[in-house]
DNA sequence: ATCATTACGTTCCATAATGGAACTAACCTA
DNA sequence: TAGGTTAGTTCCATTATGGAACGTAATGAT
């Protein structure tokens, strides 16, 4: 499979990486949540070629990440915003920032810390449950199949060729164990 | 600059990228999470060619987000597992999965659900902060500069060179208007 | 003993993506 | 009129990638 055509897969991390999971892409969605909005300034900040930032904003404008909004006329001059879709992906941008920090130090501290405006410490960002509002342990997320992944799996005939655009998540012994886990634990 | 050497910024995003920024890489941990371990079950699952999926089990070996352990002898047969490293991955891969499912549903729901043990209910994920255990709102976390960017800037003499290293984040400007949101806010 | 199969790679090469520098276009300022 | 600013585009050499074939070390079938 070509990378292009990862967005055929039947999985939501494949879909958004197929908008945000290209060279760069991050990286300019970081200057984006930072202030940066025109052109020149994403060029000097992150020193890639003028050529492959055209590129890049171009895809995210049409994938409705960014919006071109003119700032001023003659000559018209657009700056980048994010958009709300854009705005959303700062559980993405804070979870790669909080890995990092605790994978990658150099011994320093971490570059950048957040403080959050409501009680006005420091804090890292973690994940909690939206039903029960407990901090998430990764063992105790358990994947199972939703009507997405239902649905796709009515329609797949004998093509074989769907069948290829199913995640790992799809496999028959997988599953059964999932659910021997939700049953079990 | 290149690719290969955004892992020189000062940001932890940027070196969060340069190990699972690569295309293939966050899939390949998708994959791990979901229980593949083996090289012919991800080569089959992604439908990666061989070289690019060696090539990318090597990188993230060598990055500490995977180990290989051997599963038998004669032949010498090996399997990837995550470490706890790459098991910390799964905020951004929970992120991921939770964007593509708001944002890029092709009408049939989300492909994959995820059920919380501890309150067997079916989950979102969802950022809090870690002093007060709140909901995250984006426009509540307000970056400022950190104990490793302060020693990058301290470092910097007039090389220029390193100059280009340092994320947006450091202009003088944004930094400021962020103490204003501090104060004022 | 010979042949097929499994598992995990590596090599080779055509095609696609990227980086760097120069070029264009539309305006503004001195 | 010369030069500056901003946002791109074009061209081309260098890298990365995809696909298929090949290599190696074993097991299992005939």
């Amino acid at each position: 499979m070509r990378w292009q055509d990862i967005d055929q897969q039947v999985c939501a991390i494949a879909r958004t990486l197929s908008i945000v999971g290209d060279r760069w892409t991050l990286l300019i969605v970081r200057d984006a949540f930072l202030g940066t909005r025109r052109f020149a300034d994403f060029q000097r900040q992150l020193d890639i070629s003028r050529h492959r930032l055209a590129d890049r904003l171009e895809k995210l404008v049409t994938a409705g990440v960014m919006e071109r909004r003119p700032y001023q006329e003659r000559p018209v001059r657009h700056a980048y915003h994010l958009t709300q879709m854009g705005i959303e992906l700062y559980p993405v941008m804070l979870s790669l920032a909080r890995w990092g920090n605790d994978w990658l130090d150099d011994g320093s501290g971490p570059p950048v810390e957040y403080v959050h405006r409501a009680c006005g410490k420091i804090m890292q960002a973690e994940l909690h449950c939206s039903e029960c509002e407990a901090p998430l342990n990764p063992h105790d997320v358990i994947p199972i199949i939703g009507p997405g992944l239902r649905t796709a799996l009515a329609r797949r005939g004998g093509t074989g060729e769907a069948e290829n655009r199913l995640p790992p998540t799809l496999r028959e012994e997988l599953l059964a164990e999932r659910r021997k886990d939700l049953q079990g634990g």
